[in-house]
DNA sequence: AAGGCAGCGTGACCGCCATCACAGCCAGAG
DNA sequence: CTCTGGCTGTGATGGCGGTCACGCTGCCTT
């Protein structure tokens, strides 16, 4: 049998429990084990040496997770990593009153919960999945063992959290150097569409984010961000079809940054 | 000879070339290697085993720089780490119509410039000196190969880098989740007090930032910085002699939190 | 001593956007 | 089918804070 594949409903909000084996829970294509991982070679963190990956496969338990699950939540003592298969997780912060935000949404291949389990200090942030996900955990204690055994994975646990870094302060960027929210959710748009570029004027981006969720992304109120998607909308710079995004004026958009 | 101390002038900017040795240009207390630093237990990267400090000491190179020095700058590509043996560095990012965002000051005994190197990535951001500083420079590659043949050395830049992005996360909250400026204001002075509690109620701290700089790290204008220091004073929340912050009222200060 | 310059203090103005309030709309549940 | 709840659209309002403009102080240079 390979390593337990587990399956946790919603109820149980991520909280790691023993369960029966399934297969297919949500409709979602199940990675048995990193050693037959379609994707290893692909995925920074996955893409080791024989040896190490033989070990990774042997301290991981794959679980999956419906949408609303909760991986982890800020403050909680870390018990380890999450290395997502399949699906995306939003990563969030709350204030006091209530007030959230969205630091980032986590794609498949990276390791959640990294930071504060090399630390050993809380986890930073909240880690809700938004979309059926599949997620190996290794506990803390076997993690940091397998990170000081091998030297390779040092490195790439290292380019992971430097990549982590980067979208943080890629972030901080838009948040903070913006004049106005239009510049702001220009900024934004505009990360989410850098690559999925397809050449000729117009991009395509799938926008599974309600408005409310853009607004808590780039610090603003849920009506400006509406407001502000008209706005766009009437001066042809974008277009929405349901959850696809097409900006139709990349150079238009743009020019919303120096206003 | 231990490894060439170097002096590097305000005019060269942080550009390495060779020079000819010296003592204490600055005043600065010198540390002529790793393997005699009296920080060595104490500092998070600093404390390895005996081999690992050995071969860190020889791909070392120290030099010092000047108030005013550029480490790296944004957008360049990393030419490697430097250890922050004394002194303190403002790390920034500045947008294209030059405003600028001051993401973190750095302080003794932190590694600037690793997420770049071991990312491979240019800088994400740009490192000044603010007060007169050694750093130990590390050549990309060979510290590249230092952290793959020690084990535990990936630990050790796992965590350093862990601390670096606590950081920024902290730096995105008082940002990100305040509803004034002046809650913004109140959050950075709490956060930069955290620690330097004497039990009693009065808190205090040495201040060597500029309004102007106070301004950029929380995203507001120099005006409004001004302003709120003078209300907060008015308020008897807290005391400015010379350089010296003084918070006599730090509960009253957490009250302007929720407001 | 004079000048220059960086940093601080303060007033006036006004535009952006958070907030409140409510109305349609759609999907899923029962 | 109806009802509920989450999401989107829109108006009115008011205050916070960015911006401009200027004077003041203290320090460093010459």
């Amino acid at each position: 049998m390979p390593s337990g594949f587990r399956f946790v409903s919603r109820r149980e909000g991520g909280i790691l429990r023993g369960g029966e084996l399934m297969r297919a829970p949500y409709g979602l294509e199940i990675i048995e084990s990193c050693l037959s991982c379609p994707h290893r070679e692909d995925r920074l963190f996955c893409n080791l040496s024989p040896p190490a990956v033989q070990k990774l496969a042997a301290i991981t338990s794959a679980s999956s997770y419906p949408k609303g699950a909760t991986l982890f939540v800020e403050g909680q003592v870390p018990r380890g990593v999450f290395i997502l298969c399949n699906g995306r997780v939003k990563l969030s912060t709350t204030s006091a009153d209530g007030k959230t935000l969205i630091v980032r949404i986590a794609d498949p291949g990276e390791v959640l919960g990294l930071p504060a389990t090399v630390t050993e200090k809380p986890y930073d942030l909240t880690a809700e999945v938004i979309e059926p996900t599949q997620a190996n955990f290794i506990p803390r204690q076997e993690f940091l063992n397998f990170l000081r055994e091998h030297g390779e994975v040092g490195l790439r646990v290292a380019q992971q959290l430097g990549e982590t870094y980067h979208s943080a302060i890629a972030e901080m960027r838009t948040i903070g150097l913006s004049h106005s929210v239009g510049e702001k959710l220009a900024r934004f748009l505009l990360d989410l569409s850098a690559g999925h570029d397809s050449g000729k004027g117009e991009v395509r981006v799938t926008l599974t984010l309600t408005h409310e969720e853009i607004a808590q992304m780039i610090g603003a109120s849920r009506e400006t961000v509406t407001r502000l998607f008209g706005e766009f909308k009437k001066k042809q710079l974008l277009q929405v079809k349901g959850s696809t995004l097409i900006i139709k004026n990349k150079a238009g958009l743009e020019s919303v940054l120096n206003s």
